[in-house]
DNA sequence: GTATAACACGCATAAACACGCAAATTCAAT
DNA sequence: ATTGAATTTGCGTGTTTATGCGTGTTATAC
């Protein structure tokens, strides 16, 4: 990794998210925190950032503000998402299903990862296509403008010539026993597709999502090999999940 | 291996990696590390490249470069834009290729028109998403960082049980006699088999596109049904595209 | 106030670099 | 073909740059 490439990469993460911490930083780019550091000693020096202690701030402050319910619900999609990348291996084929959650985990994947992601969602393709060592695959199909996937028999079809190390798993709705279900039929296919090309399936739910249900099931929750949720879920919430040998990441 | 040769690869490889590194290209290309350093501070004396310790970096950074290349000419290309979209009649079949020019196209097309358009262009999709009477069908691939859009045979594929009423598509190169044009192979196969798909052909081309060929060519000229061009154009220069039957907007 | 994390500084080291020179290659003209 | 000039390349030399670690200091939170 270049010192110039990692400065463009701070700027683009500073623009984006609004700001940087320098602790994330260092694992994400795999380099000490000395030398993110020094990184934005200078760049704070060029006038490129306002230097905090912790990280930086957009000289400017940034553009996008959320509300402070958002915030709460971004800041836990963050840390779901955190987790979620620390799944991840050199070398894999990862399926990726679309959702805000999983775009999050495509946009921390550590930018020396090399690695193949098969999506239906575009935008996750576009996320990647600034990341060096990722090669993206990209499911056609329809184009369901409700969560903005690809849906229908051509991306299960496509899917079906795939075999996967790794899923991610959108979900609207786990229960134990009921399983995993969401309200769109198409969306159902192609998600028992998902799962059924991947060797690992991941889920990755907030805390409201579980223990609820939708009309439409695409597998029974023992399908999943983890589950990634909230820190402030209780042990007996997640029990269930357990016993059903699904590894649960808090 | 010639040193024009290398210079061309270097620059090939900038474009699809985002950077180079001069101990990596030592080997791949079989020269000293000390003709790498030398290609690129020449390169960088002639302003191709943004040279950096360890090895280079685009002039622009590549996750910015395609929006970069939106504002360059902007308001060219929305008028370009505003006349391709004339072309548009309600429930038309509509395959719309890559590109910044396209993706303006996509963005104005009128909010009450009914259509369905096919796209390979991620950023194409996610713009149209929002668009409450057009039904998107996205053609999977492998993801072009380069250009934002799916290429390979499962693009072709997808495409080849396509019959369009239209079709937009992106031009690199247009020459009268050569015909048209790109830079890389597997987008040649994607736009040949978008114009097989289709029965009338759009290009839509901005002055300084006219007139150049690249290396891999998709097409013979007279392929097009109508060519979008920009206002200040000779009548001259659009003269052999006329001969050829092609209804010339400017 | 105290604990913890973030920070600054100096130093060591390895990688990347510039420069000069000689060998190798290319090209043109004989 | 042969010669010679110009260019290109590889290697040895010494220099600069980037990074990580140890040490001690400052800031922030409880």
């Amino acid at each position: 990794m270049l010192r110039e490439e990692r400065h463009q990469l701070i700027l683009e993460r500073l623009i984006q998210k609004g700001k940087v911490v320098a602790t994330e930083l260092s694992q994400q780019l795999q380099v000490s925190e000395d030398t993110i550091r020094r990184d934005l000693r200078e760049m704070d020096a060029a006038g490129l950032l306002h230097r905090v202690h912790g990280g930086a701030l957009p000289k400017a402050p940034a553009a996008v503000r959320y509300d402070d319910r958002q915030l709460h619900s971004i800041e836990a999609k963050e840390q779901l998402a955190e987790k979620a990348v620390s799944l991840v291996r050199d070398g894999q084929v990862i399926i990726m299903d679309g959702g805000t959650t999983t775009l999050r985990v495509a946009e921390r994947l550590p930018r020396q990862l090399s690695a193949t992601v098969v999506t239906n969602c575009p935008p996750i393709a576009v996320a990647l296509a600034s990341h060096p060592g990722i090669e993206v695959i990209m499911l056609g199909g329809h184009l369901f403008k409700n969560s903005l996937i690809n849906i229908g028999a051509a991306t299960v079809s496509a899917l079906s010539n795939i075999r996967a190390d790794l899923c991610f798993i959108g979900v609207y709705c786990i229960h134990p026993e009921i399983g995993l279900s969401v309200p769109f039929i198409e969306e159902m296919h192609v998600k028992r597709q998902m799962i059924a090309s991947s060797s690992e399936v991941v889920a990755i739910a907030t805390a409201d999502k579980l223990g609820t249900s939708s009309s439409f099931i695409f597998s029974p929750a023992n399908a999943l090999s983890c589950l990634v949720t909230e820190p402030e879920v209780s042990a007996g919430t997640l029990a269930p999940y357990r016993e059903l040998g699904i590894t649960v990441m808090q």
